[in-house]
DNA sequence: GTCTTATGTACCTTGACTGTTACGTAACTG
DNA sequence: CAGTTACGTAACAGTCAAGGTACATAAGAC
């Protein structure tokens, strides 16, 4: 969870994670997507390796990864227990903060 | 979206969350149950406030933040899309993985 | 074997994060 | 008004994270 939690607070990362949702890819594919070099995505995958959001799968000299969203499910349990929390304000003030149109808030 | 997530890496702010999901408290307080100087809790909560987590009232001498759980609806949105993975993952694995029971996920 | 491709690791640097002590400030107390 | 209470901010130190360059390794290609 803590690992897990921390692995997602990167924007590298996150992103990497979303082009996995839609299947395996290499390491060198997911370098391409982005502004980062190879060895820096090479840390993020071993973090993300370490709090067991991916899996690696060897073919020939690639590294296939694909995800592993089972620890998303423990933060989604963690979550969960503020999920009534908004939901009850959100039925209340009738805000739609979850769905596409996300205003920004803007801070204090 | 990327501030909340942040937020939420550091155990000692999700303690917090923790605590005042059941109910305000004031600075002092939360500083009570964490193992870290009340300075450190102060910072901790601008953090959670910047994030848009806590919001404070103003009580006489003291600060009584309380929770505000819509940016979590934020991150549950985003965590949605992967949502059918892990189900699909765990119903064919019969797997126990979230380390508890999260069969019951309220209606999105 | 030698070369190329694909990827990870080592090492270094910079910047952010976390916690501490010291200090400033607003509000109640007497 | 002087003192106390409850917080926040400033300044500082130690640690951790993230990126880059250079190097090592493993597996095909020739």
């Amino acid at each position: 969870m803590e690992t897990v939690l921390r692995a997602l607070a990167d924007e590298s990362r996150r992103t990497m994670l979303d082009t996995l949702a839609h299947g395996p890819a290499t390491a060198g594919e997911l370098a391409g997507m982005l502004p980062i070099a190879r060895p820096g995505v090479s840390r993020h995958l071993r973090v993300l390796r370490e709090a067991g959001l991916v899996e690696v799968r060897q073919d020939a000299q690639r590294r296939v990864y694909s995800l592993r969203p089972q620890p998303l499910a423990e933060v989604d349990d963690w979550l969960g227990r503020y999920r009534a929390l908004w939901e009850q304000r959100l039925d209340a003030l009738h805000t739609e903060i979850a769905r596409g149109k996300r205003e920004q808030r803007s801070a204090t």
